[in-house]
DNA sequence: CTTCAAACGGACTGTCGGTCCGCTTGATAG
DNA sequence: CTATCAAGCGGACCGACAGTCCGTTTGAAG
C-alpha cells in the first residue's frame, strides 16, 4: 500500500470515530469531508459503508482478539466465558455508537461480519464445552444479542455486565 | 374514517405483503404503485415507513395478542411462557420477511414499537413469576432477540422452536 | 529523471423517505 | 337531489445519501 493510501485510511477511520463521538450523522460525504479526502477514496479503501464499519469494529476489537488468543485453556470453560463476556461488555460500553452504527450497516446478513463470526465461534465453543447437550450455536447468538447497541444504551454497562453474567451462568449451569 | 380511506389502507397493507412475499425491495414508491394509490396517501395513513411496518406487524400479531389475553392464569408461568414462545415462533416463521423489514425500519429505537413492547412486558412478567431473583426485563430482551428475522431464516422454524424452548427452560429452571 | 500503476477527488447518478399543495370526493345537512 | 366542505388524494418535488466514473495527480521503482 502506498504511503498516502495508508495515511488516508487512518484519517478516514479517525474521522468516523470523531463523527460517532459527536453523535452526528455519519454519512460518507461527511466522513470524506472530515477526513480531508475525496469520497472516491473512502470507497476505494473500504468498498462500502458496511466495509468501513466492519473494519473500524475489527480495529477496536483487537484487544478482545488478543484476549481470546491468550486464554488459559486450563481454566474451566465457564470462567473463560465469563471473562470474555465481561471484556466484550466493556468494549460495547466504550463504543455504543459504533456498535449501533455497525449493526445498522451490517443488518443485511450480519452473520457474515468477520468480527461477529469470530466472537460467535468462540462463544459457541465455550458453551459447547460447558454444556455439550445444548444448542451452543443458537445460544451463542442469543448471548451476543445482548450487546446490541440500543440495548446497551438502555441498560448501561453495569446492569449489562451483571445480567449477561447471570445469563451465561444460567446457560452453562 | 372515510370509506375510500379504509379501502386504501387495506390496499396498501396488502401491497406490502405482496412485495414482501415476492422478495422484492419494498420502497414506498413501489408500495404506492402496487396499491394503486399516490405516495401521499401512504404517508397520510401511516406517517412513515416505520409506522407502516409497525401497523402491519400489529395486524399479523393479533392472534398472539388474543392468546395472551386468553391465557389460563392457573397454569405455571413456565408453561405459559413455553406456549407463548411457541406461537411466536410460528408467527416469525410465517413472516420472516416482515420481521426482518420491521426490524430494519424500527432499528432506531426499536424498543418503542408497541407490539414489541407488549411482547416484552408479557415475557418479563412470566420470567419474573418463574424466577423473581433474576433480571427478567433483560432476559426478556434476550429471549425476544431469538426471533430476529435473519436468525430465523438461518435456523429454520423447527430448530428455532426447539432451541428457544431450551433457552426458556434454562432461564426459568 | 522517467515512467506508470496506484491512488485521488469530486462531479454525477439513481434511489428513497418524506413534504407540499392544488384537485377530488364521500358524507352530511337542508 | 343539491350544495357544501373537510377529509382525502396523488404525484411532482426536495434533500440526503450510497455508490460510480473518469480525468488528474503522485509515490516510488528503476
Amino acid at each position: 500500500m502506498r504511503s498516502d493510501a495508508t495515511r488516508n485510511r487512518e484519517a478516514i477511520l479517525r474521522a468516523v470515530e470523531e463523527l460517532l463521538a459527536a453523535g452526528e450523522s455519519v454519512s460518507l460525504d461527511r466522513v470524506a469531508e472530515a477526513a480531508g479526502v475525496g469520497k472516491g477514496t473512502v470507497f476505494r479503501r473500504f468498498g462500502s459503508r458496511t466495509g468501513l464499519f466492519q473494519e473500524l469494529l475489527a480495529e477496536r476489537a483487537e484487544r478482545l482478539a488478543a484476549r481470546i488468543a491468550a486464554e488459559d485453556p486450563a481454566l474451566p470453560a465457564r470462567e473463560r466465558l465469563f471473562g470474555f463476556l465481561d471484556e466484550l461488555a466493556d468494549l460495547a460500553g466504550r463504543n455504543i455508537a459504533l456498535f449501533a452504527a455497525h449493526e445498522r450497516a451490517c443488518a443485511e446478513d450480519k452473520y457474515a461480519d468477520p468480527t461477529y463470526l469470530r466472537w460467535h465461534t468462540h462463544v459457541t465453543a465455550l458453551i459447547a464445552e460447558a454444556r455439550p447437550d445444548r444448542d451452543a450455536g443458537f445460544l451463542a447468538h442469543t448471548v451476543l444479542a445482548s450487546f446490541d447497541g440500543e440495548l446497551v444504551r438502555h441498560l448501561g454497562v453495569d446492569r449489562l455486565k451483571r445480567s449477561v453474567r447471570e445469563l451465561a451462568a444460567a446457560l452453562t449451569a
